[in-house]
DNA sequence: GTCCAGGATCGGA
DNA sequence: TCCGATCATGGA
């Protein structure tokens, strides 16, 4: 980390720790007084002060487009949080403690990976499965570990190396993905355009994937903030505090459901 | 030992 | 269409 930071200026309202460990992507680890962590083929360590965004690590000469990109820096999300509070005034408590997350801009594949994963799973347990993956069969970053693998390099694992690295009966399910990926029937340009409706059922026709995973794929994979994952907990608040909200079909669900998951994960913890 | 996790699939009602 | 059983694994 010798190279030079670059600046980049955000929202004071942006929480670059829950945008980076909220359970979106499952690469970012606390180092220092930030966070460490790669996308696509490039490592960074970033932190946050005050209305900027530190990046150092990356010498590229587009790092400061990319990294904005990654972290949907240039998207108004202020006017985003006050129009999902205006439709639903209960949101209140959880945009108090969410309301500084952004959507990340991950690469599909990574996301369709990794959600596949995340099945009946915890965070912990994503974290270490994602972090064997990529020590196994992802390419080195300098200081920074290895990239998450291309689709190609998993299609051409096995079933039962996965299985051995505590997988479980999801192994299967991440070599369809990969294979999916490499046959071109993961179609990148169809998902991000079509209505979503269509969207969805082209994701769940990829073995191991069902109706959460190909919303989390859509959401943070493709960065359709009109999805709406429903894991366990977001089905809890739906049959409870949040019990007949409109928020599904608000046009940005997909922020307002982040929100609600980062709200009630950390209620009970001090901070 | 039991329960749970950013669930999906399958077979049977 | 809906419901329950089942699927590995590890941490609480």
């Amino acid at each position: 980390m010798t190279s030079s930071a670059i600046l980049l200026p955000c929202q004071s309202s942006f929480s670059l720790k829950e945008t980076l460990i909220g359970g979106q992507c499952f690469r970012w680890k606390p180092h220092l007084d930030g966070f460490c962590g790669i996308s696509g083929s490039r490592g960074a360590y970033l932190r946050q002060k005050d209305d900027c965004v530190a990046v150092e690590g990356d010498a590229s000469p587009d790092a400061d487009r990319y990294w904005r990109h990654y972290l949907d820096l240039d998207v108004d999300y202020d006017s985003i949080r006050e129009s999902a509070l205006a439709l639903e005034p209960r949101l209140r408590e959880a945009a108090a403690r969410g309301g500084g997350i952004h959507i990340l801009n991950q690469q599909p594949w990574e996301a369709l990976c990794s959600f596949v994963i995340s099945q009946n799973n915890n965070i912990s347990r994503i974290r270490s499965l994602v972090e064997k993956l990529c020590s196994l069969c992802g390419e080195a970053v300098d200081g920074f570990g290895c990239a998450f693998p291309e689709p190609a390099a998993v299609a051409e694992l096995s079933e039962e190396r996965l299985a051995a690295l505590g997988f479980g009966y999801r192994a299967g399910y991440v070599m369809e993905a990969a294979r999916s990926v490499v046959s071109g029937r993961f179609d990148v340009d169809f998902l991000k355009n079509s209505p979503i409706a269509e969207a969805r059922a082209a994701l769940q026709a990829i073995r191991g994937v069902g109706p959460k995973v190909a919303d989390c794929v859509l959401l943070y994979g493709l960065h359709r903030l009109d999805a709406f994952p429903r894991d366990v907990w977001i089905k809890r608040a739906l049959e409870g505090e949040f019990r007949g909200t409109a928020l599904e079909d608000f046009p940005f669900a997909g922020v307002a459901q982040q929100y609600i998951f980062e709200y009630i994960r950390t209620k009970r913890q001090p901070e």
